[in-house]
DNA sequence: CCTCTTAGTGTCTAGGATACACTAAGTCCT
DNA sequence: AGGACTTAGTGTATCCTAGACACTAAGAGG
């Protein structure tokens, strides 16, 4: 079966950059690739979009085929249309990114096809195609994004004490923040549920847990509250 | 000729949101459609995008085929990918919007093929596929950014009054502003250049003329400055 | 010269941002 | 059982920025 056109088209994909957090470290999820170009390279995972599907279908089906994760915070990050991005032909690529809680997403097994493993930001180099230019888009779109949007939460478990939730901000935004004083406005905000429950095996004062409300946020903003840090 | 591929592939396209600013309205440049679907409608500057180009290139082309305006701020908006976008067949787009001087670039004449005119924002509704979806991204788009980078200089001529500068706030952000504080702030900022020079033509008082000074904006930036309004 | 229109300017107040250090609670080890 | 260790949790004082607010200056036009 083949497909004929008048004119020559581009071909088109889609590219994730899935984002997790560690206790100290962001983290991007790559695959290996098996074949040419770029054999034993790694990439974001991604591939072509079907016909009948939008790129935001096709970014989350090809992110649970060749890693098995699914249930994430996606959003279009940008389209890289360099004419030269794929050595073989002409591929223009719309990029995502996801931001998943990691601790909920042991990744697929190497065992498989296509080994997908985590890597710190920082180690996550050297990738194929113009895969680098993608994830540094991509952290610049977070950092910039998680300031005056509250998807930070996306990272973490349902359930986190406040100071998971500053080490994310620290981490994201590569600055030190003042424990007092994030508490003072993260709380201010009301957009927390305490949760009459504690850290469980911490050698140390268990900290009070708490969960993000949705809920709450919605209606906040419906009333002209903007989020920001 | 024709072109043949293993895989369908959809058509990729680029529509353009050129915006310009009027004494008081926002504005959108459109081009009226030839030929169907949507004979008659109107719709954004756009076209195919062709394989020794990238997304950007065929903006910019698409932009100063259809319309004749060239030399502007282009930025890319969104990718859309609806499977339904375009009656004939899959067609994905990559949206870009541009900001011009509307003063310095009168439309290329009716008398072309493609007849190409300014609509207020507001009246620019009902236009052909969709395009009222990206206008509309565009425009939220275009509110955000301008707050936090100095995007809206594009809008103004070169020589400008600080009653201008405000007005394109107002208008962009749908505010209304303290001119007091407005200017207190503005030039806080050290960004404008006070030319020696006034308005002319005008029945009453002249205002003195500024101009952006981009490169101290660059200065300022490298140091950790961040423009906010 | 009078009228009309827009330009241009300073101060005060309130609220938010930041700097800053000690006590409380729980685990682990001896 | 007690002491050491580690992190949780809390309040205040200061500064600075955002916002409210109204009059005089300049120029054009009749």
């Amino acid at each position: 079966m083949s497909y004929t056109y008048e004119y020559p088209r581009p071909a088109l994909t889609v590219d994730c950059v899935v984002f997790g957090l560690d206790e100290d470290d962001l983290k991007v999820l790559l695959v290996q690739r098996a074949g040419e170009p770029f054999k034993g390279s790694w990439a974001l995972p991604g591939g072509f979009v079907d016909m009948h599907e939008t790129t935001d279908q096709a970014a989350l089906r090809e992110l649970e085929e060749e890693t098995g994760v699914t249930n994430v915070y996606l959003e279009q990050l940008y389209t890289f249309s360099g004419v030269n991005r794929d050595p073989r032909e002409r591929v223009v690529s719309v990029a995502y990114y996801a931001l998943v809680k990691l601790s909920e997403h042991a990744v697929r097994a190497a065992t498989d096809a296509s080994d997908a493993a985590w890597f710190s930001v920082e180690e996550a180099t050297k990738l194929a195609f113009d895969h680098d230019e993608i994830v540094a888009t991509a952290r610049e779109r977070l950092r910039g994004k998680v300031r005056y949007q509250p998807i930070g939460f996306e990272l973490l478990p349902e359930k986190f004490t406040l100071t998971q939730l500053q080490r994310l901000y620290e981490i994201v935004l590569d600055t030190e923040l003042d424990k007092r004083n994030f508490r003072k406005k993260i709380l201010a905000m009301d957009l927390l549920r305490s949760l009459d429950e504690v850290e469980k095996g911490v050698a140390h004062r268990a900290a009070r847990l708490y969960r993000f409300d949705q809920r709450r946020y919605k209606q906040l903003v419906k009333r002209g509250f903007n989020f920001e840090l």
